[in-house]
DNA sequence: TCTGGATGTGTACACCGTTCACATGACTTG
DNA sequence: CAAGTCATGTGAACGGTGTACACATCCAGA
């Protein structure tokens, strides 16, 4: 049921706080990151008082997380987008492999037009997830799951040698978000534009080079 | 009353300040993380007023800086160490992958057992350097200093095309910077820790595959 | 209609970074 | 050796933060 409309909340029940406040502090990450992010400010902009956030989360990590977890579905949201715009008529095994390199690209991308959201998507401290054995695929972030799809196309048309399937998607991931936190906050954060683009391209390929192991199984390329 | 009668009192009033805090907070870090360095905090350990402080830093983001440089210091040290213990009798090119493996295993194991001080050491925005052309080896940190003497090693003993070698130091240090960052505060964090050392030694090989390139360059193999 | 639980408010506390005016004392200089 | 200068450290204070406690308000179900 639509609760109250985003344009005026007069009532003493905002109707939708908790939604509210998270959508603040997406647009207040965006700009100024993690820090942005407060308590009193995400509350003041949305018109509530300081403790009205406590009734919908635990502390300012909660809200943190909650904020962190639509900045993960953004990331997700981009990298689909790029693979959706992927030239047609590949075989099934370039065409996998193709769509590895624009998951790549397109994480470094986001992280680079977005820094605030790529920021904040990852600088949080996920508290201890359920105990007991972590099957590490119960809480599995959105922009990973393409991966895990991706490297999977990749083993079943051949492009991806099996046997090396099971560590890929950290090699490729770690090489990946590697590359964007340096280009973020790292030293690259400085250089012109098209030298980060042609070393962010240099990192994608080794990484499904190395992804796919030294003796290259594809003829050509 | 005789303060604080240190090692070395190279400045004037009580003791050198200023290494006292760096000390205090580098102490900090290791335990709490960029959080637990406060200035309020690290004044009180060190017996001192807050305002102490501001006589040699302008600004907490300037105390962490210095603590940083620290740790980078420490991460640097740990690297070296490891590859002093390299084993002797290698072939020249073999010496010089073995060297860059071991910069990536020792990156990756420093990065989990100080967990805060890696955080610190990166945690930092560092501000903008000296305007205009950036040489980008001018301010080079310690630890990306041993990387590259390690590549220029490889290309040296023909381990390495040396086509290949200008991009190599970004993708090596992404793979192996991004592989410690999730196995500290990604999903990684809560495998047990022979996965994680498995994981690891997968994707630093991944890295070495990936600068090498498809078509290995090794004669022998 | 009444009442209870969910939601928002006001006040308050502790802590933080930082600034200003002032105290101190070690080193320079006459 | 005396005087003064100036780097260094102190105290009080301001505005900001997260968050706990008691209270106010309103919606929903009996």
């Amino acid at each position: 049921m639509a609760k109250r409309q985003t344009t005026q909340a007069r009532t003493y029940h905002h109707g939708d706080l908790r939604h509210a406040l998270v959508v603040e502090g997406l647009q207040r990450a965006r700009a100024g990151g993690l820090d942005a992010v407060t308590m009193r400010e995400v509350t003041r902009a949305v018109g509530v008082s300081p403790n009205a956030a406590y009734r919908h989360f635990a502390d300012r990590q909660d809200l943190i997380r909650a904020v962190a977890a639509e900045a993960q579905l953004a990331l997700a949201h981009a990298i689909r987008a790029r693979i959706d715009a992927a030239p047609s008529g590949l075989s099934p095994a370039d065409a996998a492999v193709e769509r590895l390199r624009r998951i790549g690209l397109a994480y470094i991308d986001f992280a680079r037009t977005e820094r605030g959201w790529f920021t904040l998507a990852f600088a949080v401290q996920d508290e201890q997830p359920s105990a007991g054995i972590v099957t590490l695929d119960d809480e599995v972030v959105p922009p990973f799951q393409l991966l895990l799809d991706a490297l999977d196309a990749m083993r079943d048309t051949g492009a991806l040698d099996s046997e090396r399937r099971p560590h890929a998607e950290w090699a490729c991931w770690a090489a990946v978000h590697g590359f964007a936190e340096i280009a973020v906050h790292g030293p690259l954060q400085w250089q012109p534009e098209p030298v980060i683009d042609a070393l962010a391209a240099a990192v994608v390929e080794a990484a499904i080079t190395g992804a796919r192991g030294a003796p290259a199984p594809t003829p050509e390329r």
